[in-house]
DNA sequence: GCAATTTTGTTATATTATAACTTTCCTTTC
DNA sequence: GAAAGGAAAGTTATAATATAACAAAATTGC
Protein backbone atom coordinates (compact mmCIF):
# COMPACT_ATOMS: atom_id res chain seq x y z
CA UNK A 1 0.00 0.00 0.00
CA UNK A 2 1.83 3.35 -0.79
CA UNK A 3 -0.01 7.23 -0.45
CA UNK A 4 -2.90 7.21 -3.29
CA UNK A 5 -3.48 10.50 -3.97
CA UNK A 6 -2.98 12.48 -0.71
CA UNK A 7 -2.86 16.06 -1.91
CA UNK A 8 -6.47 14.93 -3.45
CA UNK A 9 -7.91 13.36 -0.77
CA UNK A 10 -7.19 16.13 1.51
CA UNK A 11 -8.76 18.80 -0.56
CA UNK A 12 -11.98 16.40 -0.77
CA UNK A 13 -11.99 15.86 2.59
CA UNK A 14 -11.98 20.03 2.98
CA UNK A 15 -14.90 20.42 1.10
CA UNK A 16 -16.58 17.41 3.13
CA UNK A 17 -15.64 19.47 6.23
CA UNK A 18 -16.62 22.74 5.09
CA UNK A 19 -20.11 21.81 4.06
CA UNK A 20 -20.76 19.84 7.55
CA UNK A 21 -23.63 17.95 5.91
CA UNK A 22 -23.38 15.38 3.39
CA UNK A 23 -23.15 16.14 -0.07
CA UNK A 24 -22.71 13.61 -3.02
CA UNK A 25 -19.80 13.09 -4.98
CA UNK A 26 -20.85 15.27 -7.68
CA UNK A 27 -21.54 18.60 -5.16
CA UNK A 28 -17.76 17.99 -4.56
CA UNK A 29 -16.66 17.99 -7.96
CA UNK A 30 -18.50 20.53 -8.53
CA UNK A 31 -16.55 22.59 -5.78
CA UNK A 32 -13.28 21.26 -6.68
CA UNK A 33 -13.62 22.24 -10.24
CA UNK A 34 -13.82 26.30 -9.64
CA UNK A 35 -9.92 25.58 -8.70
CA UNK A 36 -9.07 22.28 -11.06
CA UNK A 37 -11.48 22.55 -14.08
CA UNK A 38 -10.67 19.40 -15.09
CA UNK A 39 -11.14 16.81 -12.65
CA UNK A 40 -13.68 13.88 -13.20
CA UNK A 41 -15.97 11.90 -11.33
CA UNK A 42 -12.93 8.71 -10.79
CA UNK A 43 -10.66 11.00 -9.16
CA UNK A 44 -13.69 11.77 -6.92
CA UNK A 45 -14.33 8.71 -5.59
CA UNK A 46 -11.55 7.78 -5.68
CA UNK A 47 -10.90 10.37 -3.27
CA UNK A 48 -13.67 9.33 -1.32
CA UNK A 49 -13.08 5.64 -1.13
CA UNK A 50 -9.97 6.35 0.07
CA UNK A 51 -11.13 9.13 2.69
CA UNK A 52 -13.60 6.04 4.40
CA UNK A 53 -10.68 3.56 4.35
CA UNK A 54 -8.95 5.49 6.30
CA UNK A 55 -11.62 6.42 8.67
CA UNK A 56 -11.92 10.24 7.46
CA UNK A 57 -15.17 10.02 5.61
CA UNK A 58 -18.06 8.51 5.58
CA UNK A 59 -20.55 6.78 3.17
CA UNK A 60 -24.38 7.61 3.90
CA UNK A 61 -25.88 4.81 1.86
CA UNK A 62 -29.64 5.73 2.40
CA UNK A 63 -28.47 9.21 0.98
CA UNK A 64 -25.89 8.11 -1.73
CA UNK A 65 -23.67 11.09 -0.34
CA UNK A 66 -20.62 11.30 1.70
CA UNK A 67 -19.47 13.22 5.00
CA UNK A 68 -16.38 14.09 7.41
CA UNK A 69 -15.76 11.80 9.82
CA UNK A 70 -16.62 13.73 13.13
CA UNK A 71 -14.68 11.74 15.62
CA UNK A 72 -11.11 10.82 15.53
CA UNK A 73 -9.86 8.07 13.05
CA UNK A 74 -12.27 5.07 14.26
CA UNK A 75 -12.42 1.78 12.92
CA UNK A 76 -15.36 1.15 14.56
CA UNK A 77 -19.25 1.64 13.17
CA UNK A 78 -21.03 4.69 13.00
CA UNK A 79 -24.32 5.25 14.09
CA UNK A 80 -25.58 8.63 11.74
CA UNK A 81 -28.54 10.43 12.84
CA UNK A 82 -29.98 12.30 10.12
CA UNK A 83 -32.13 15.39 9.89
CA UNK A 84 -34.36 15.46 7.51
CA UNK A 85 -34.94 19.15 7.96
CA UNK A 86 -31.42 20.81 8.10
CA UNK A 87 -29.40 17.95 6.62
CA UNK A 88 -27.26 17.61 9.92
CA UNK A 89 -25.54 14.52 11.04
CA UNK A 90 -24.40 13.03 13.94
CA UNK A 91 -22.12 10.02 14.75
CA UNK A 92 -22.22 8.25 17.59
CA UNK A 93 -20.05 5.09 18.15
CA UNK A 94 -21.58 2.30 20.48
CA UNK A 95 -19.58 -1.08 20.85
CA UNK A 96 -22.57 -2.30 22.99
CA UNK A 97 -24.95 -2.11 20.40
CA UNK A 98 -22.87 -3.80 17.53
CA UNK A 99 -22.53 -6.67 20.43
CA UNK A 100 -26.40 -7.12 20.53
CA UNK A 101 -26.48 -6.23 16.35
CA UNK A 102 -23.79 -9.26 16.38
CA UNK A 103 -25.63 -11.39 18.51
CA UNK A 104 -29.20 -10.95 16.71
CA UNK A 105 -27.54 -12.11 12.88
CA UNK A 106 -25.44 -13.91 14.45
CA UNK A 107 -28.00 -16.76 15.87
CA UNK A 108 -28.31 -18.19 11.83
CA UNK A 109 -23.83 -18.41 11.39
CA UNK A 110 -24.10 -15.00 10.41
CA UNK A 111 -21.01 -13.31 10.39
CA UNK A 112 -20.48 -9.53 10.17
CA UNK A 113 -18.44 -7.66 8.01
CA UNK A 114 -19.75 -4.40 8.12
CA UNK A 115 -22.58 -2.34 9.31
CA UNK A 116 -24.60 0.10 8.16
CA UNK A 117 -26.54 2.21 10.66
CA UNK A 118 -28.57 4.91 10.09
CA UNK A 119 -31.27 6.63 11.69
CA UNK A 120 -33.42 9.44 10.08
CA UNK A 121 -35.20 11.48 11.56
CA UNK A 122 -35.46 15.40 13.36
CA UNK A 123 -32.50 17.36 14.88
CA UNK A 124 -32.92 18.68 18.61
CA UNK A 125 -32.43 22.08 17.11
CA UNK A 126 -34.90 21.62 14.75
CA UNK A 127 -37.21 20.02 16.83
CA UNK A 128 -37.52 22.78 19.17
CA UNK A 129 -36.96 25.53 16.35
CA UNK A 130 -39.82 24.41 13.77
CA UNK A 131 -41.95 22.33 15.73
CA UNK A 132 -45.37 21.43 14.70
CA UNK A 133 -45.96 24.51 12.52
CA UNK B 1 -56.32 7.26 -0.62
CA UNK B 2 -57.20 4.65 -2.73
CA UNK B 3 -56.10 1.25 -5.01
CA UNK B 4 -53.01 2.75 -6.65
CA UNK B 5 -51.78 -0.05 -9.08
CA UNK B 6 -52.61 -2.89 -6.86
CA UNK B 7 -52.02 -5.40 -9.98
CA UNK B 8 -48.57 -3.86 -10.61
CA UNK B 9 -47.43 -4.36 -7.28
CA UNK B 10 -48.49 -7.63 -7.25
CA UNK B 11 -46.23 -8.70 -10.26
CA UNK B 12 -43.26 -6.69 -9.12
CA UNK B 13 -43.77 -8.37 -5.85
CA UNK B 14 -43.75 -11.78 -7.59
CA UNK B 15 -40.64 -10.89 -9.44
CA UNK B 16 -39.17 -9.81 -5.81
CA UNK B 17 -39.96 -13.39 -4.54
CA UNK B 18 -39.70 -15.66 -6.72
CA UNK B 19 -35.52 -14.27 -6.58
CA UNK B 20 -35.21 -13.91 -2.79
CA UNK B 21 -32.45 -11.77 -2.95
CA UNK B 22 -32.24 -7.95 -3.82
CA UNK B 23 -32.34 -7.10 -7.37
CA UNK B 24 -32.34 -3.59 -8.65
CA UNK B 25 -35.15 -1.73 -9.97
CA UNK B 26 -34.07 -2.28 -13.50
CA UNK B 27 -33.80 -6.37 -13.25
CA UNK B 28 -37.56 -6.02 -12.18
CA UNK B 29 -38.32 -4.15 -15.03
CA UNK B 30 -36.39 -6.74 -16.88
CA UNK B 31 -38.01 -9.66 -15.98
CA UNK B 32 -41.46 -7.67 -16.32
CA UNK B 33 -40.66 -6.34 -19.56
CA UNK B 34 -40.59 -10.37 -21.08
CA UNK B 35 -44.56 -9.96 -21.03
CA UNK B 36 -45.38 -6.33 -21.15
CA UNK B 37 -42.72 -4.80 -23.26
CA UNK B 38 -44.34 -1.49 -22.59
CA UNK B 39 -43.18 -0.89 -19.60
CA UNK B 40 -41.18 1.97 -17.88
CA UNK B 41 -38.78 2.38 -15.17
CA UNK B 42 -41.67 5.00 -12.96
CA UNK B 43 -44.11 2.11 -12.99
CA UNK B 44 -41.58 -0.04 -11.13
CA UNK B 45 -40.29 2.63 -9.19
CA UNK B 46 -43.87 3.52 -8.22
CA UNK B 47 -44.61 -0.15 -7.54
CA UNK B 48 -41.85 -0.69 -5.71
CA UNK B 49 -42.48 2.68 -3.21
CA UNK B 50 -46.24 1.35 -2.76
CA UNK B 51 -44.80 -2.13 -1.61
CA UNK B 52 -42.57 -0.19 0.90
CA UNK B 53 -45.01 1.75 2.14
CA UNK B 54 -47.22 -0.93 2.57
CA UNK B 55 -44.50 -2.96 4.44
CA UNK B 56 -44.24 -5.99 1.52
CA UNK B 57 -40.89 -5.21 0.27
CA UNK B 58 -38.04 -3.23 1.87
CA UNK B 59 -35.21 -1.09 0.09
CA UNK B 60 -32.05 -2.41 0.81
CA UNK B 61 -30.03 1.12 0.79
CA UNK B 62 -26.84 -0.16 0.90
CA UNK B 63 -27.02 -1.86 -2.60
CA UNK B 64 -29.78 0.39 -4.12
CA UNK B 65 -31.84 -2.58 -4.30
CA UNK B 66 -35.10 -3.91 -3.45
CA UNK B 67 -36.48 -7.02 -1.30
CA UNK B 68 -39.68 -8.60 -0.44
CA UNK B 69 -40.43 -8.60 3.25
CA UNK B 70 -39.56 -11.97 5.04
CA UNK B 71 -42.25 -11.34 7.95
CA UNK B 72 -45.62 -10.53 8.20
CA UNK B 73 -46.53 -6.91 7.34
CA UNK B 74 -44.88 -5.57 10.16
CA UNK B 75 -43.83 -1.41 10.83
CA UNK B 76 -41.05 -2.10 12.54
CA UNK B 77 -37.87 -1.48 11.11
CA UNK B 78 -35.97 -4.40 9.98
CA UNK B 79 -32.41 -5.24 10.30
CA UNK B 80 -31.27 -6.90 7.34
CA UNK B 81 -28.23 -9.38 7.10
CA UNK B 82 -26.93 -9.65 3.52
CA UNK B 83 -24.54 -12.36 2.44
CA UNK B 84 -21.25 -10.68 0.16
CA UNK B 85 -21.72 -14.58 -1.26
CA UNK B 86 -24.25 -15.33 -2.16
CA UNK B 87 -26.47 -12.40 -1.62
CA UNK B 88 -29.06 -13.63 0.80
CA UNK B 89 -30.71 -11.71 2.87
CA UNK B 90 -31.77 -12.33 6.11
CA UNK B 91 -34.57 -10.21 7.86
CA UNK B 92 -34.61 -9.80 11.93
CA UNK B 93 -36.54 -7.60 13.85
CA UNK B 94 -35.59 -6.35 17.68
CA UNK B 95 -37.67 -4.05 19.63
CA UNK B 96 -34.80 -3.81 22.08
CA UNK B 97 -32.14 -3.12 19.73
CA UNK B 98 -34.47 0.15 18.33
CA UNK B 99 -34.97 1.28 21.71
CA UNK B 100 -31.48 1.27 22.89
CA UNK B 101 -30.55 3.03 19.04
CA UNK B 102 -33.04 5.48 20.01
CA UNK B 103 -31.75 6.05 23.54
CA UNK B 104 -28.29 6.66 21.79
CA UNK B 105 -28.99 9.16 19.48
CA UNK B 106 -31.97 10.51 21.04
CA UNK B 107 -29.14 11.99 23.77
CA UNK B 108 -28.87 15.06 22.08
CA UNK B 109 -33.02 15.15 20.99
CA UNK B 110 -32.80 13.92 17.99
CA UNK B 111 -36.14 12.01 16.81
CA UNK B 112 -35.82 8.93 15.08
CA UNK B 113 -38.37 8.96 12.02
CA UNK B 114 -36.89 6.12 9.90
CA UNK B 115 -34.05 3.34 10.89
CA UNK B 116 -31.61 1.92 8.13
CA UNK B 117 -29.87 -0.99 9.86
CA UNK B 118 -27.53 -3.20 7.85
CA UNK B 119 -25.37 -5.96 7.82
CA UNK B 120 -22.71 -6.95 5.30
CA UNK B 121 -21.19 -10.24 5.91
CA UNK B 122 -20.92 -13.80 5.22
CA UNK B 123 -24.01 -16.34 6.09
CA UNK B 124 -23.94 -19.34 7.78
CA UNK B 125 -24.22 -21.48 4.29
CA UNK B 126 -21.04 -19.75 2.68
CA UNK B 127 -19.51 -19.71 5.82
CA UNK B 128 -19.11 -23.49 6.36
CA UNK B 129 -19.14 -24.41 3.13
CA UNK B 130 -16.92 -22.25 1.22
CA UNK B 131 -14.72 -21.26 4.00
CA UNK B 132 -11.19 -20.02 3.21
CA UNK B 133 -10.40 -21.66 -0.36
C1' DG C 1 18.71 4.09 -16.44
C1' DC C 2 15.28 0.67 -17.37
C1' DA C 3 11.68 -2.52 -16.37
C1' DA C 4 7.97 -3.48 -13.46
C1' DT C 5 4.37 -1.82 -10.81
C1' DT C 6 1.16 1.34 -9.14
C1' DT C 7 -1.22 5.56 -9.33
C1' DT C 8 -3.56 9.12 -11.79
C1' DG C 9 -5.93 11.13 -15.69
C1' DT C 10 -9.25 10.66 -19.35
C1' DT C 11 -12.97 9.09 -22.06
C1' DA C 12 -16.83 6.91 -22.36
C1' DT C 13 -20.64 4.64 -20.68
C1' DA C 14 -23.37 1.94 -17.34
C1' DT C 15 -26.64 2.19 -13.66
C1' DT C 16 -30.06 4.25 -10.77
C1' DA C 17 -33.81 7.53 -10.27
C1' DT C 18 -37.14 11.09 -11.20
C1' DA C 19 -39.27 15.34 -13.56
C1' DA C 20 -42.76 16.65 -16.54
C1' DC C 21 -46.38 15.83 -19.34
C1' DT C 22 -50.27 12.98 -21.40
C1' DT C 23 -53.65 9.73 -21.18
C1' DT C 24 -56.77 6.91 -18.90
C1' DC C 25 -60.05 5.77 -15.80
C1' DC C 26 -62.80 6.36 -11.88
C1' DT C 27 -65.99 9.17 -9.26
C1' DT C 28 -69.20 12.57 -8.47
C1' DT C 29 -72.75 15.51 -9.84
C1' DC C 30 -76.47 16.69 -12.32
C1' DG D 1 -76.08 8.08 -18.24
C1' DA D 2 -73.00 12.05 -19.74
C1' DA D 3 -69.81 15.51 -18.57
C1' DA D 4 -66.65 17.59 -15.33
C1' DG D 5 -63.19 16.92 -12.06
C1' DG D 6 -59.52 14.54 -10.01
C1' DA D 7 -56.34 10.76 -9.04
C1' DA D 8 -53.55 7.26 -10.89
C1' DA D 9 -50.83 5.16 -14.58
C1' DG D 10 -48.33 5.48 -18.78
C1' DT D 11 -44.82 7.78 -21.50
C1' DT D 12 -40.92 10.44 -22.80
C1' DA D 13 -37.05 12.39 -21.68
C1' DT D 14 -33.41 13.41 -18.83
C1' DA D 15 -31.06 13.96 -14.35
C1' DA D 16 -28.02 12.00 -10.89
C1' DT D 17 -24.92 8.49 -9.39
C1' DA D 18 -21.12 5.34 -10.36
C1' DT D 19 -17.63 2.67 -12.73
C1' DA D 20 -15.23 0.21 -16.72
C1' DA D 21 -11.46 0.49 -19.56
C1' DC D 22 -7.71 2.42 -21.34
C1' DA D 23 -3.65 5.92 -21.61
C1' DA D 24 -0.23 8.45 -19.44
C1' DA D 25 2.80 9.35 -15.83
C1' DA D 26 5.05 8.74 -11.60
C1' DT D 27 7.54 5.70 -8.37
C1' DT D 28 10.17 1.85 -6.97
C1' DG D 29 13.54 -1.74 -7.20
C1' DC D 30 17.05 -3.41 -9.57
Amino acid sequence: MYKRGRRMQAEVLGVLRSRGVPISAYEVLGCLREKSPRLSPPTIYRALAALAERGLAHRVESLNAFVACQHERHHHASILSICGDCGAVEENISADLLTRLSSITGKSGFAPMRHVIEVHGQCGSCGSAGGRA
